[in-house]
DNA sequence: CCTCCTAACTAACGATCGTTAGGCTAGGCG
DNA sequence: CGCCTAGCCTAACGATCGTTAGTTAGGAGG
C-alpha cells in the first residue's frame, strides 16, 4: 500500500473509515485526522467531500467491470459455451475485486447512496449493467437445461446479495485466504443456480 | 398501519426515513417534517435521537427471535429431525419478518452500527445467537447426510446475506407477493446447502 | 539568490446538528 | 368553572459540519 499520491492516500484513509462508519458519519476533520492533518489541509487535494466519495465508488466500479470484462474472455475461451464456466468465472472475479480491497469495494456496495443525485443515477445504471452480465449466463443456463429456477431476476438478485456479503465479515488478516473464499462462494452460487 | 401512539408513529416514520437514507443523513428536523412537526416537538415523546434507532432495531430484533421460535417449533412438530424441513421453516420466517416490516428490518439489518457502544454489543450477540440457530441446522444436515458443504460458518453467512438482500429491492407493492418471495428464497436456500 | 511548487497551517464563514427550556392551546373530567 | 394532561410551539444553547481565504515552511531548479 505504497501512496503515490497524496490524493490516493485521502481515499484509502477514507476508504477505511467509509466503510467502517459510513460517509455521512465520517467527517473531514475526521479523515484528517487519521493523517495526522488539520481538516481544511485536505481541501488543497481534494474538491469536496463527496468527490472523495465519487473517487472511491467510480474507481471500484471500474474494477468490477473490468474484472467481469475478463472473467467472460476467460470463460469463453475455456469452455466456449457454458454457462456454469461463465457464471462461476464471474462470480469468482466479483469476489477476487471484493476481497483484494474490502474497503472500497464495501464503500461501493453500501454507500451509494449518499452520492449526488447525477453521480448516484450514474452508478446505479452502470450496476443495473453489471448485474444484467449475470443475469444473462443464468438465462443461457436455463436455456441449456444447466440451470433451473422460478424467477431468474430474483435468482440474480440474491446470489449477488450473497457474494456481496463478504464485506461484512472479510478480514485480510483472518484464517482463510481470499482464493479458498472465492472457491467456497463459487461452489455455493452454483449450486443455488443448478439443475437438481 | 393505525397509529396506536405519537411514539410509535415516531419510530415509523424514523424507520423509512433511517432506511432510505440511513441514521446518520437523517436529523430529527428531517424526522418530525415528515410529520408535520418542529423538531424539538419531539423530544417530548423521545429521549434522543439514539433512542428511536435503538427501539426500532430492538424491536426488529425481538420479531426475528420471536419468528424463529415459532418456526422450529412448527418444523419439530411436522417433521421432527428434518434438517431440511427446519432450515426451510427458518428461512421463510425471516423472509415474512423482513417483507412485513421492510423499512424496520432494513434499518435492523443496516444501521446497528449507528447504535451506542453498549446497544450495540447487545444487538451483536443477539444476532450471533440468531446466526447459530440458522448455522445449527445447517451442521445437522451434513451429519445426517442431506447437506454437504466445505464450511458451514461461511455458508450461513452467506445464506442469511442472500435473505436480507430482499430488504434493498422488495416493495410491498411491487410485482410478487411475499409469500411468492419466501417460497423462492427457501428453494434457493435449500438447494445452496443441499447434498448434490 | 530568487522563484516556484507542494503541502501544510490558522482562522473563520454560515449552516446545521442534537438538545433544552419555557410557554401556549385544546379537550376531558371533576 | 377550574384543573390536568397531551401535544405542540418558539427561541436558543454549544458543538460540529463542509468549506473558503490567506499564510507559512521547505525544497527544487534556474
Amino acid at each position: 500500500m505504497v501512496e503515490i499520491s497524496r490524493r490516493r492516500a485521502i481515499e484509502d484513509v477514507a476508504s477505511d473509515l467509509f466503510r467502517e462508519r459510513g460517509y455521512a458519519a465520517t467527517s473531514i476533520r475526521d479523515i484528517a485526522r487519521a493523517m495526522s492533518l488539520q481538516g481544511a489541509s485536505l481541501y488543497a487535494h481534494v474538491a469536496s467531500k463527496e468527490d472523495v466519495l465519487w473517487a472511491i465508488v467510480d474507481r471500484a466500479a471500474g474494477r468490477f467491470e473490468v474484472a467481469a470484462d475478463g472473467a467472460e474472455r476467460d470463460a469463453e475461451t475455456r469452455r466456449p459455451g457454458d454457462p456454469a464456466e461463465a457464471l462461476g468465472a464471474l462470480t469468482r472475479a466479483h469476489v477476487d475485486v471484493l476481497t483484494s480491497d474490502v474497503d472500497a469495494a464495501g464503500v461501493f456496495v453500501h454507500e451509494w447512496r449518499s452520492l449526488d443525485p447525477g453521480h448516484r443515477d450514474a452508478i446505479l445504471s452502470r450496476r443495473d449493467a453489471y448485474q444484467a452480465r449475470f443475469q444473462r449466463r443464468i438465462e443461457d443456463g436455463i436455456a441449456v437445461g444447466a440451470f433451473a429456477m422460478t424467477d431468474p431476476a430474483i435468482a440474480t438478485s440474491t446470489l449477488l446479495s450473497a457474494i456481496n456479503g463478504i464485506a461484512a465479515w472479510y478480514d485480510p488478516n483472518g484464517r482463510l485466504p481470499a482464493n479458498r473464499i472465492a472457491d467456497h462462494l463459487v461452489e455455493l452460487s452454483l449450486r443455488m443456480v443448478a439443475n437438481p
